[in-house]
DNA sequence: GACAAGAGTGTG
DNA sequence: ACACTCTTGTCC
């Protein structure tokens, strides 16, 4: 018999003969040139005209839910089957029978508002829970997989960075003990087999997981939570660029699978499908807010004598501090104050950053590095001044003001893994850190009781990316910075900003900013539209260039209805490692007649990258 | 993804 | 003219 079978490789599906019937699903090792890969079965075919290789069965197999999502990703991200498998961690043969285990009940009980939210989510095939800092997500989560374990289903709770929310984590476990597994993508090998080990005996019934968990052999899964919706890292940043919240919603509306989004600033696209499809559930915090004092600061971003003292009296009553910057290094770019230009990465079109640890520039986009210069390399004065601070220099600064002060620094340079991280969590929760410095990352983690002031810099940068989302990722990281502080006792906010005018009222609810910002939002872009991306890169610019407008003569020669040409030229970073880029952006009010075009496109034998929503979140 | 053939570039 | 790298196309 022969059948239509995707390769774990870059390529379309091609036809394997197989001795034995194989099922939809099954994976089987296949020849492909000189190598032997993995497949996965797509379907029986007719005999083809030409001479089939032999497919041998494995013991291994892609399950009815995972296949949907195979296919949802591969259609909607305009990827490749052969891409997206690899992703999946598939079933093993034979199935062991389930050991009869008592569905535990959780042992926290729910206050009022609590109760009356879970009640509100339960009957709900998509949901989106908006639940105030502090107003006790996880025992809601808790008390709903409770109730599907008790249907025997299997549940999934994924979150961004388990190093920074481990407390998720130690919630489910005082609840449903070694029905709990845990998963990242930073498992070693035997800590993965391990887990993967249990789930195929059914010891283990709750995958606490990031993003990649999505694809774990989940057993009759009937739960998918999403902690903390918002944040970017379900998104995946290299291909198949698929985002996993939308990937489950995808998957509640074709199997029976609950999909509850949770986040105390959701983002603006769930919260306005949450009301226009009426799933939207408010849990509002019992204090949120109410004994914290917000300080703004008409200042750019730079540590001033005001922001130093607020530091030393934290200090001064042996309280905590963090500082939220987003750059690291010591400093993003070096300027020329006479000719006003920047020294440049020579392979990309974009500023190198100051690592003054290194003695060195890096470019972060193709990680070059060269020594740094003394002079400009445009006009040889020796007037060279970093700009945009880092994490590094603004350590560096307090040091020398606040020489008593331990300070510890929470980013990408500092901490690769998750044990780094944990260190520095550890250090800061037994107060061997006064004050803590970080980009990004400390906006996600969840609890840092002792910290009593919260200061917020270049949060103005984040206002003028440029980006059409700007104003969401500042309030929305405004917003998780002040709810970090003072979960306990009462706290104070300190924000630099050229922009309190535009702030200050989205303090007290982020509701009302999201309402503001759906009315305030253009109407070509998300979440009222779908966008595409088209990258054409090419060694020199003019391919470049001409690649990019052969494509976008077609595309407006075919242009369907409901679809429309947003952009085209060079792309925001126009050169990246010596290669030239161009984009086209695309902006669709119907999703399918976009995904018909798109679909066309790569049937033409044109070499183009495509990203499906980009800077959405 | 990996390999092979073809196009592009540098060197003697 | 040849060796090398980079680009492009194919795999069943």
């Amino acid at each position: 018999m022969f059948y239509t079978i995707a390769p774990f490789a870059k390529t379309k599906p091609l036809t394997y003969e197989s001795q034995a019937s194989l099922e939809i699903g099954a994976l089987v090792k296949i020849p492909l040139q000189k190598r032997q890969v993995l497949g996965v079965v797509l379907g029986e075919c007719p005999k083809p005209q030409f001479a089939c290789k032999l497919a041998t069965p494995t013991n291994t197999y892609f399950n009815p839910h995972q296949m949907l999502l195979l296919r949802f990703i591969t259609h909607y991200y305009c990827a490749e089957l052969g891409v997206v498998a690899p992703l999946f961690y598939p079933f093993k043969n034979p199935p062991l029978p389930p050991i009869q285990s008592t569905s535990p009940c959780p042992q926290t009980p729910l206050s009022p508002a609590q109760q009356e939210a879970y009640q509100a989510l339960h009957p709900l095939k998509q949901a989106l829970l908006f639940g105030d800092t502090g107003s006790g997500k996880s025992h809601i989560y808790a008390h709903l997989i409770a109730s599907k374990l008790s249907e025997r289903s299997s549940a999934l709770l994924l979150l961004p960075e388990i190093a920074l929310t481990p407390q998720l984590y130690r919630t489910l476990l005082d609840n449903f003990g070694s029905l709990v597994g845990l998963w990242h993508s930073k498992l070693k090998p035997a800590q993965r087999t391990e887990l993967l080990d249990k789930l195929h005996r059914q010891q283990v019934r709750i995958v606490v997981g990031t993003r990649s968990a999505l694809f774990l052999p989940m057993p009759n899964l009937g739960l998918i939570i999403i902690d903390e919706e918002h944040d970017h890292s379900y998104k995946s940043n290299q291909a198949p660029y698929y985002h996993a919240r939308d990937s489950a919603l995808y998957l509640s509306t074709k199997m029976p699978i609950q999909v509850i989004l949770g986040s105390a600033t959701p983002s603006l696209r769930s919260y306005y499908m949450a009301q226009k499809n009426q799933h939207l559930v408010r849990l509002k915090g019992r204090f949120f807010d109410t004994h914290k004092e917000i300080i703004f600061e008409d200042h750019n971003s730079a540590i001033t004598p005001f922001l130093c003292a607020h530091l030393q009296e934290a200090l001064d009553h042996k309280q905590q501090s963090m500082i939220f910057v987003p750059t690291r290094a010591h400093f993003k770019k070096l300027l020329c104050q006479a000719c006003g230009q920047g020294v440049c990465c020579p392979f990309c079109s974009v500023n190198m950053s100051l690592h003054l640890k290194d003695q060195c520039m890096r470019c972060h986009y193709c990680q070059h590095s060269e020594q740094i210069p003394s002079i400009c390399p445009h006009c040889q004065h020796d007037l060279l001044q970093g700009k945009r601070m880092g994490t590094q220099q603004i350590k560096k600064e307090l040091e020398e003001l606040l020489p008593h002060a331990r300070i510890g620094i929470l980013d990408k340079d500092h901490t690769h893994t998750n044990t780094q991280i944990q260190h520095i969590l550890d250090a800061l929760k037994a107060q061997e850190i006064d004050i803590l410095i970080g980009t990004q990352m400390i906006a996600k983690g969840h609890d840092y009781p002792q910290v009593n002031l919260a200061i917020i810099l270049g949060l103005d940068e984040i206002l003028h990316n440029g980006s059409y989302a700007s104003f969401e990722q500042g309030v929305s990281l405004m917003h998780q910075i002040a709810g970090r502080s003072a979960r306990k006792n009462k706290g104070k906010v300190l924000i630099q900003t050229r922009n309190q005018a535009f702030l200050s009222p989205y303090i007290q609810d982020y509701e009302v900013f999201l309402q503001e910002e759906l009315k305030m939002r253009v109407p070509s872009f998300p979440p009222f539209k779908r966008l595409a991306q088209l990258t054409f890169s090419a060694s020199s610019e003019l391919k470049a260039q001409e690649k990019m407008q052969a494509m976008l003569t077609h595309i407006e020669s075919i242009l369907p209805l409901g679809v429309q040409v947003l952009g085209a030229g060079p792309a925001r970073v126009a050169k990246i490692a010596k290669s030239y880029r161009y984009e086209i952006l695309l902006s669709a009010s119907l999703t399918p007649s976009l995904l018909q075009m798109l679909h066309q496109l790569q049937e033409l034998k044109a070499d183009f990258k495509i990203v499906l929503d980009p800077l959405d979140i």
